[in-house]
DNA sequence: TAATATATGTTGTTAAAACAACATTGTTAG
DNA sequence: CTAACAATGTTGTTTTAACAACATATATTA
């Protein structure tokens, strides 16, 4: 109860654009509960019912996704104040395309969702401000899925490491920045393989095309990728 | 105008769930221009600034992306009663990320969205459905998305093909179903090369694990995919 | 139905990444 | 500070797909 704060709710993709009051008769029609997770523990599997929708408090989260053949992929990276769990709570199956995992220890707001929409109390325009956040939120997620499979569209590893910088670069609008990632996390991200991804990146280094240090990369590459 | 007949548009993504009445309202409060495209016309370009939403009357739409090397991806078919373009529309850009083609001869439903929601006339109940109706072909186009990625997220070329299959197999709940792609277009949807995939499917029949004629295909495994 | 275009199949060669195995560096905790 | 672990770098071998070039089959239409 006391994570839900106005002024810091306000601040997330669901609840930004809501009044104060608007958030206070939100806050009085459901039943938050904070969740804590240790490191390593798991959020969500994959294919379980998701009733809840979350917001990462503190910590971090990624999304992966489990094959059959053992394989594993990340999708995605949770920051504070993101939503867990709302492309699955709409879906028509209500159940997690994938398995979120705590990077660090992290605490969640948990909403039942079917609480947010049907509770009589809120206003209708509060229903409507949030419906529409909701609308943003998927496309964003919308978004990252198709800069994901621009990358992996890529058939070269040069390919997608550039593709995936430059979609980066572009978000951050700079030259350098922080990709968040070790370089076997951005080995799952890209599907390839851990010690070619950093064969690669050496060999790209030594091109002059990028540098990179620790999660923190520069690109060089001015006007676009290199045609062939 | 003609082709704004409440009970074929109620069969619509976009207008499911609205009362005849409602689906009067909204009418009445838009300006709806039908417009033609002949086989091979663009109907949108990459980066162009959408202000419609299009509902697909009749026709076959692709939706491919190129890229700065020239190659093509296939994102998307488009099929009577789809929408194109609510997925830029809503997005922060309101640019298109695709380009959209006529597969053949196309009509199709043009709506100016703005005037969908900013609308004052339609009750506000009214646009909580449309607005639902929205998040929902968010999330499903999120999930076909989703499939993709699974898809182009495998390193083998066989790998790819049956994570494909399955999905469809899985949609279409049995094992014999039309994919809608010449081996061409499978191909640019898979991200690989066209005579590799016709050799690799060969193989595949020939193993007995698959079928194939023309885009019919009968896919024999029972038991999700081979461990490796 | 012949002529053309489009789609699919086949082969050999080349390029690229996976993979395994190990070396080196960096980080963390006792 | 050092042991243990985690992350990154490096090499050689094997697997796989791209690619080019051509053959065959299937549609389309004049």
């Amino acid at each position: 109860m006391i994570y839900f704060k106005a002024d810091y709710m306000q601040k997330s993709a669901l609840f930004q654009g809501l009044e104060k009051e608007e958030l206070e008769t939100v806050r009085s029609s459901i039943v938050p509960i904070v969740k804590t997770y240790e490191k390593n523990e798991i959020i969500l599997r994959q294919g379980d019912v998701v009733k809840y929708v979350g917001i990462l408090l503190d910590g971090r989260v990624s999304g992966l996704k489990y094959h059959y053949d053992g394989s594993v992929q990340i999708l995605k990276f949770l920051n504070p104040l993101d939503t867990i769990g709302l492309e699955s709570a709409f879906s028509s199956f209500h159940t997690s395309p994938y398995m979120f995992i705590a990077d660090k220890h992290c605490s969640i707001l948990c909403i039942m969702y079917a609480e947010l929409f049907t509770s009589q109390g809120g206003s209708i325009s509060c229903k409507l401000k949030l419906l529409k956040n909701v609308v943003n939120i998927l496309s964003d997620e919308n978004i990252r899925l198709m800069y994901k499979i621009d990358t992996l569209s890529k058939r070269t590893l040069r390919d997608r490491i550039l593709t995936y910088l430059s979609i980066i670069r572009e978000k951050r609008g700079s030259d350098r920045f922080d990709i968040g990632m070790t370089q076997e996390q951005f080995a799952l991200y890209l599907c390839v393989n851990r010690s070619a991804l950093s064969s690669e990146l050496n060999k790209m280094r030594k091109e002059g095309l990028i540098d990179f240090d620790k999660s923190i990369y520069t690109l060089k590459l001015r006007f676009g990728l290199p045609k062939e």
